[in-house]
DNA sequence: CATTATAGTTAGACTCCGCTAACCTGTCAA
DNA sequence: TTGACAGGTTAGCGGAGTCTAACTATAATG
């Protein structure tokens, strides 16, 4: 079944850790998102029943390359939806809590048209 | 507290429904949602705690005023949403699609800066 | 008048996804 | 060596919001 927007969170989430520490811990995962530690044994149990997630013997968290895939687009979204905001005048700060929430639920086809549009303003500004 | 998606989305059915009818009951909003008739019951019953909604004795749907404020501003965003998606591309049934879930999630800022960037192009086109 | 269909409700199950309390385990310092 | 602390897990709770099954009530029809 699709991942639900609490799993779409944790991937993104390890994927932006993994981006500036590469070791991320549970621990960290629930800093980060502000949840408690056993709700992120539990959702990143669920993911790696998905085969997105696994711990090393160390029980550092790694994505698996379905997961790194997966968690790749979320964040291109976010990184994507955050841009058309600013470029509509939204503050840095409302866009990044915006994108963060509307990033689970555009269709492919809204995505690549906002892609698009971004695309030809960055052109434009040549 | 504030509504969740699914109370703004049974207000925004009965407000887009009493547009079209003016006698709304369970059933079409069930039908209209693809919901369970309990589903609606329970659902109606959170917004008539909420003073959003009543029923008369014959158990039409009403908005209270309080509702009816609440679901004009709801729709609003579905619509200025959507015209946007469509302003960059997207086909008018994903446009709608998309914006019926990412007008739950959007706040006020962002709204702003949506509607006047559409007032923005309306003018150009003129 | 009895039957059937329609609308609504009640009761209760289930999923998702948070939470706290309590426990286990390993490390590090006194 | 022991005691504290940090990180992780287990067990179980609770709210939100859907569902089905089964009931009630009302209206239409033969």
């Amino acid at each position: 079944m699709a991942l639900q927007e609490s799993g779409e969170m944790y991937l993104e989430t390890i994927y932006v850790l993994s981006q500036k520490q590469h070791l991320v811990r549970s621990i960290d995962v629930a800093e980060h998102m502000g949840y408690s530690k056993p709700s992120v044994t539990r959702g990143l149990s669920l993911l790696m029943e998905e085969g997105l997630v696994r711990k090393d013997d160390n029980k550092y968290i790694r994505l698996t390359e379905a997961g790194t895939i997966l968690a790749k687009r979320i964040y291109e979204r976010h990184t994507v939806l955050s841009a058309l905001l600013m470029d509509l005048g939204v503050s840095e700060a409302t866009a990044t809590e915006d994108a963060c929430r509307i990033e689970h639920y555009i269709s492919d086809e809204t995505f690549d048209a906002i892609k698009a549009h971004a695309k030809r303003v960055a052109s434009e500004k040549n």
